[in-house]
DNA sequence: CGGGTTTGACCCGCGC
DNA sequence: GCGCGGGTCAAACCCG
């Protein structure tokens, strides 16, 4: 999961409009270091093989997955006795942002499900997900610790609705990886 | 009290 | 088969 390479092509030229991506972040944040990657055809995909057979407990929440949609068919992860293996792909779009803090205020309500720490980083990676009813979207936030700078954010799935705390830039932002990763 | 965070446990895929 | 690493769950906890 290393493949960070492709740089994702936004428009860098227009400082001023990025200043303010967020109150909470630092004023250089989107335009002295900022890249995204866009996965596409080869390792996007997520499997999905119904519920993950999480035994008696295995509730999904509110995550009602318009593109996966396969939680209803198999809640116990079994389809006749076997895994239904399949593999969806789904967007997912990283990026890197130069930020004092890891939450960028991107106008979305994120609930945080999990961290990890990662091997080969001193810092832990932080899972979120839209608290959005019926949006399955997931964001995963990272500070390299190569670059203690550095925020890696990677979005997974598209948002069902509109953003609730509307912000210009960062919706740009966003709309463009949307695009570039054929959402 | 409701919603969000923390954190240990669990599950699964993959490489050896 | 086993161990490791990544992803998720959910109970406990925290906070406004």
């Amino acid at each position: 999961m290393d493949n960070f390479g492709a740089v994702f092509p936004y428009n860098s030229s227009s400082p001023t409009s990025q200043t303010d991506v967020s109150s909470h972040l630092s004023l250089d944040l989107m335009h002295d270091y900022t890249h995204a990657t866009t996965y596409s055809n080869n390792d996007d995909y997520e499997q999905v093989e119904g519920d993950r057979n999480l035994g008696s407990t295995g509730k999904r929440s509110n995550c009602g997955s318009d593109e996966v949609a396969l939680d209803s068919a198999s809640g116990s992860g079994l389809v006749n006795g076997k895994k239904s293996h399949k593999k969806v792909r789904k967007p997912k779009c990283a990026f890197q942002t130069r930020s004092q803090v890891d939450i960028l205020d991107d106008g979305y309500r994120w609930r945080k499900y999990g961290q990890k720490a990662v091997k080969n980083n001193k810092f832990p990676r932080s899972y979120y997900r839209c608290t959005y009813e019926g949006c399955n979207v997931k964001k995963q936030v990272q500070r390299l610790s190569k670059d203690e700078e550095v925020v890696e954010t990677t979005y997974e799935g598209t948002h069902t609705h509109p953003i609730e705390k509307p912000n210009d830039n960062f919706e740009h932002i966003l709309t463009q990886m949307q695009i570039y990763s054929t959402c």
